[in-house]
DNA sequence: TCCTATGTTGTATG
DNA sequence: ACATACAACATAGG
C-alpha cells in the first residue's frame, strides 16, 4: 500500500497516542524490520517516553518522543500502523507495540520489507533530514526534473520516476498515474522527453501528489481510494479500460515493475 | 504448484 | 566514478 499519501494516512493513525506516555514496549530484536537498529536500546529509551509529535516525508514517518528520542518507520510493501485497545493481544506480524494507558500503538508488516530506525539526540537524525525535498516544495522545479532526466537519459521514464532522490514518495501506482495524465509512454527513455513533456511531467507529479494527499491521506479514518476518473481503480487487473478514452489498458513489466498504461494516449515517441 | 505483490538495496556489468 | 539492470530480501493470497 504505502506510497506518499498512504504513509500520511498511516501516520495519523497513531495520533490517539499523542501526549501519552509509553508504559511498555513489545518487540523481538531479531525481527528483520530492526535491521541496522539497536532494538534493545529502542525499547529501553521509549519506555517512559511521551509521544510528542509526528511527521511524514516521502515514504517515511518520524515519531518524536520526549527525551530527545526519535523513531523512524518505513512501511515497506505491506506495513501498517494502527492504534489498538490498550490490552490488545499481539498477533504474528506485530513487530513493534507501544503500550500506553489508553491505546497500544502497533506497527505490523507481514512481509517485513518495512524498517524501524531509532536515534537519540537534540536534533532530528540524518536518516530523516537527508530525505529529498518534497515534490510539493518550491525546490521541485521543472529545471530540477529536467537535469535529473538528463542524467538518467537511457532509463525508461517509469524507472526514473521511482527514484526517491528526485521523486520522494512516488511509488508504482503514483508513477503510472503521473505518466498516464502526462500522456507519456512508460518506456520512453528519460533523456528523450521533449521540453513540453518534461513540463507536463512536472505538473502532473505535483497534481497527483496534492490530490492523493487530499483523497487518500485526508481526514477519513478509513483508507479512501482515488475515484474512477483516475487510472488507479482500473490498473490492477487485466482487461481494464482507460477512464478517459475507454481504450484498453496494457500491463507489462517496465523497469522491473508491473506497469499499466493506455497505449491510446501514451505513445512512444521517436 | 506457480505467480503476483503499492519497496529498497547490494552486486555485477557496462 | 557513474549509470543501468536485476536478484534478493520474506510472506501471503489467488
Amino acid at each position: 500500500m504505502p506510497e506518499l499519501a498512504e504513509v500520511e494516512f498511516f501516520r495519523k493513525r497513531w495520533n490517539p497516542g499523542l501526549g501519552q506516555t509509553v508504559e511498555r514496549v513489545l518487540l523481538h530484536p531479531a525481527a528483520s524490520v530492526f535491521r541496522g537498529c539497536d532494538a534493545t536500546l529502542l525499547a529501553e529509551k521509549l519506555t517512559g517516553a511521551t509521544l510528542r509529535s509526528s511527521e511524514a516525508a516521502a515514504k517515511q514517518m518520524l515519531f518524536c518522543f520526549s527525551g530527545d528520542t526519535w523513531l523512524g518507520i518505513h512501511l515497506g510493501m505491506t506495513g501498517e500502523l494502527t492504534a489498538q485497545p490498550a490490552d490488545f493481544a499481539t498477533r504474528k506480524h506485530d513487530h513493534l507495540v507501544l503500550r500506553q494507558r489508553d491505546y497500544s500503538l502497533v506497527f505490523s508488516d507481514h512481509r517485513m520489507f518495512g524498517r524501524i530506525q531509532f536515534s537519540t539526540g537534540p536534533i532530528a537524525p540524518a536518516w530523516w533530514t537527508s530525505i529529498a525535498t518534497a515534490i510539493l516544495s518550491d525546490a521541485f522545479t521543472v529545471e530540477a526534473v529536467a537535469t535529473f532526466l538528463r542524467r538518467r537519459a537511457r532509463s525508461p521514464i517509469k524507472a526514473v520516476l521511482l527514484m526517491q532522490e528526485r521523486f520522494p514518495g512516488v511509488g508504482n501506482w503514483m508513477a503510472d498515474e503521473i505518466l498516464w495524465r502526462a500522456a507519456i509512454h512508460p518506456k520512453q527513455p528519460a533523456g528523450s522527453l521533449t521540453p513540453t513533456q518534461v513540463k507536463m511531467l512536472h505538473k502532473e507529479c505535483r497534481w497527483v501528489c496534492r490530490q492523493a494527499l487530499k483523497i487518500v491521506g485526508g481526514e477519513s479514518d478509513t483508507l479512501q481510494d482515488p475515484p474512477k476518473t483516475w487510472l488507479f481503480p482500473h490498473r490492477w487487473e487485466d482487461g481494464g479500460r482507460d477512464p478517459m478514452t475507454g481504450a484498453k489498458l496494457l500491463r507489462e513489466q517496465v523497469g522491473g515493475r508491473t506497469t499499466c498504461w493506455s497505449p491510446a494516449r501514451q505513445k512512444l515517441l521517436g
